[in-house]
DNA sequence: TGGAGCATCTGGAACGTTCCAACCACCAAA
DNA sequence: TTTGGTGGTTGGAACGTTCCAGATGCTCCA
């Protein structure tokens, strides 16, 4: 142990002299080689432990020129989205013996770049970007250097791999289920301009129409956040007929709705069902119980450290999408329409 | 540019050779040195632009002994209240001109064990821990290589910072509030054994002394969980007299609490007022409008960078514990009491 | 005309590892 | 007794920077 910081930690010379060995012995025994006696092995590792040696990964990484370093870099962290994509990766990242760090830029493109920046020049030998707003540009530049994927948003460019959900499909399931339930006026209330909107929309209207229930597609305007939710549903409310299920962009959209119907004295799901997307902790929470659809957060992340560990290692030139299908989650504000 | 990433990643000497300089001349160009021709640094900032040199932080770290890296442990992401505090070191890290680099251990102490080591090893020249679970012998060997500062939670350790809001005076300014609207007959719900439910508990306490409510002290236990807030409100509202008032633990805690009510059929604020703490997104939302108490954790972000910084700018040898006033916020489930 | 002084640039050592070729004992087989 | 392995160990080069002491060439003044 070493308590003084004024002085610079041991290094693996240091050891190797506390020993009275060289240094590349000393190397061999920490990196576990097998061509080692039992007793120098013994006597590095202590030394090692009594020294409070720690490898230097700037020097390794110099060296062998890899990091075994996989960088995240996280756009927001306010999104509990991310904690368990985060937690997949990481998972799947340690156990092929490499290790995550993360950076984060908040939303704001500036501080995204030199978010990434920063990884790349530590070498991380792989990088996911979590839903980056990040300029394109920088996005192909970084995946020139080093292999990249995106995570929770779709791309085009042709280098870089992606994770994300089936948000058609997602969108599509929920109608099945409220159809099933023996909905026929089924509302949407839309995600505006925010990313997997357009195709939530896309599976709603598909479905609609595989029930024969085209003559009551009814979309409305409204935004990933609560007042786009209020918006739409009060749209809603000042038309003739009622819907008497509303499928939502999301949950914090559908949160707002169920505000404005909690307002209005309706009763969900008595006279209204609704439903959001992306089974965030707030729809989980008893009060809302708000169905929902659960995207796999934790397989999206594992599935973004298998593409860049297996990128790394075969050097792929083509890019994957891998599209993961979500599971609807049937809570309490589903039930039946009165008849 | 540089696409084909089977060849290295150019060097400084690659761009000294593109210009026909040394490669002293192309670092003091890179760091900005003035002591430079105008000349000379165009061509070599063209040069570095045309082959798309990073420079490589792993070497720097090696001969400026020194990696102007702070390094996060985040020990729990799905909490959001690390998000705002991230924000705050990622901030004022930056400004000084450090980068901040975040690992995560998911509330697993083994885990957490390794993402320190990571950080460690990557020579970071801080390390601030958010809450972590980990063994305490593990931070003060982390202590001995590094300033570390802990936030989020107490310590007792001698070599180590920490910074916390200040729980007692937000436990306190609770009852002051709940006082000044009427109320008498305001009960606890504490949080157990989790961080920071002690103090919580000892300012309501205190609190109620000041108000000369001693008589009326009545504290229960619950938990940090929304069951902990259920048990606790059952409890409660299995004796004879019931508080119109009561202050639990913290937000999550508070839902379970209102769950309760809700289902009683006991109306918030009319019947009985509800306080929590911590101001998560939960509270925030309209339909709990909770009332609760919202600890700064921008600025306790930003003071434990400060610390940092300021530990390793000094090699002060003191710990240092700064303590944040936390402030009330006033929602709808707090009101005056029916008389 | 000869420096002094200045602006600009340069070569080499150092940082802490890994990896490779080589070395050393020692033993078994020829 | 030599030869050939084999298990264990070693020294030196290399990785990409920074930093330092010095070199170079110019201008300006005595």
């Amino acid at each position: 142990m070493n308590g003084d910081r004024t002085m610079r930690p041991p290094t693996i010379l240091d050891v190797a002299n506390e020993v009275g060995v060289s240094k590349s012995l000393v190397s061999l025994v920490m990196r576990g080689s097998d061509g080692v006696s039992p007793m120098s092995r013994k006597a590095v590792l202590d030394a090692a432990a009594k020294l409070g040696y720690r490898p230097n990964a700037a020097a390794q990484t110099m060296v062998r020129q890899r990091s075994y370093a996989i960088g995240v870099m996280v756009s927001d962290l306010h999104n509990p989205f991310f904690a368990d994509v985060i937690d997949g990766i990481d998972t799947a990242v340690t156990e092929a013996g490499y290790r995550a760090i993360m950076t984060t830029g908040n939303r704001v493109p500036e501080r995204e770049h030199l978010a990434v920046a920063t990884l790349l020049e530590m070498r991380v030998d792989g990088l996911v970007l979590a839903s980056p707003v990040l300029a394109r540009e920088h996005v192909v530049a970084a995946s020139q250097a080093v292999p990249t994927v995106i995570v929770g948003k779709a791309t085009r460019a042709p280098t870089i791999d992606s994770v994300t959900n089936d948000d058609r499909r997602g969108a599509e399931m929920v109608v099945d289920h409220l159809v099933e339930l023996g909905h026929r006026r089924i509302a949407h209330i839309d995600g505006g301009l925010g990313a997997g909107a357009k195709p939530r929309r896309t599976g709603y209207i598909r479905a609609m129409r595989r029930h024969r229930l085209e003559s009551e597609i009814r979309s409305v305007r409204g935004s990933f956040a609560e007042d786009g939710g209020d918006a739409g549903m009060r749209a809603l409310l000042a038309e003739s007929r009622l819907p008497t299920a509303v499928f939502v962009a999301n949950d914090l959209a559908a949160i707002g709705v169920l505000e404005v119907l909690d307002a209005e004295e309706l009763d969900v799901p008595g006279d209204i069902s609704v439903v959001g997307y992306d089974n965030t902790a707030l729809a989980a929470s008893h009060r809302s119980g708000l169905t929902t659809v659960d995207q796999p957060r934790h397989d999206m992340g594992r599935m973004a450290a298998e593409l860049i560990l297996e990128k790394i290692s075969t050097d792929r030139a083509t890019a994957r999408r891998a599209v993961l299908l979500p599971k609807l989650v049937a809570r309490e504000s589903t039930g039946p329409p009165r008849s």
